[in-house]
DNA sequence: ACTATTTAGTAGACAATATCAACCATAAAG
DNA sequence: CTTTATGGTTGATATTGTCTACTAAATAGT
């Protein structure tokens, strides 16, 4: 195969396979989330003041398609909305308590997946591995 | 950020944005496919006598969505299927001559993109990037 | 102060991708 | 010669991504 295809084939299956693990586990685990709904959670978790906007922007994805996420995240009650003191158009997004608790456990699951993942890799392989990963990220986002 | 949430956020982003810069690089070629026929078309390319069953086998995705996608490719006249000589439950499946044109400016856009992919890094960090993911991957496969 | 342009978020329609279960025909195993 | 496994198909449905149009509020330019 050629050095071309290979990192094709190589991003492809390894995003696809690390989807479907986690999704697995989170399912394993008895959680009621999606993909994209324990991606959302942990960003809203991570940012401190988290707008609808900065998840759009953080994840690449469509605004619409965080109204949506953030709609059913809230119809679970797992996050509240709570507006933004100095803009009236924006909210501020925030774990609830179900939330919290939710996520704690899904990070149990999550760390099951990662445990597998990098088994028989060194920090340093990891770390090597991530860099190279945020330089052709930057490079795809420049252009 | 810690370590481990970064190693999953940067293989969701560039998936995510290599996913959207390819089919963007395929759309503006003029090229009337999406992301899972051009992968597919490769595959189909790549293997000798290629069944639908090894498609699924490869990309590790469902039979029924392989299914659809030689149904959909084969609508557009860019394969073909022929009976296996051996098992009259199979097919084999290959690129018509219009398959194998568009292939040919498929590849051009594909490489576009890889340039911009892979700017400013030398061949020994793309082929330790791809040897990790690989490793990735069969940990993730084993389990 | 007043229009014009941006920006934050929402809603609808739809395309693309993924999953699951049931099914048919053939093949392989016992 | 029955039972089981395999290759492929279909239908239903869930998930994810994209595009357009829209409201309300903020900001810029004059």
């Amino acid at each position: 195969m050629n050095p071309d295809s290979d990192i094709r084939h190589a991003l492809w299956q390894l995003a696809f396979q690390f989807k479907v693990s986690t999704k697995r586990a989170i399912r394993d685990y008895g959680l009621p989330l999606n993909g994209m709904h324990v991606r959302t959670l942990h960003l809203i978790r991570s940012q401190p003041d988290c707008t609808a906007n900065q998840l759009a922007t953080i994840t690449g994805r469509d605004k619409a398609q965080i109204t949506r996420l953030l709609k059913e995240l809230e119809a679970m009650a797992l996050i509240t909305r709570t507006p933004h003191p100095g803009d009236r158009r924006s909210q501020i997004v925030a774990l609830s308590d179900t939330g919290r608790e939710l996520m704690a456990r899904t990070v149990e699951a999550e760390k099951a997946v990662e445990k597998r993942l990098l088994k028989g890799m060194s920090k340093e392989e990891v770390s090597t591995f991530v860099s190279l990963a945020h330089k052709m990220l930057e490079n795809l986002r420049e252009a």
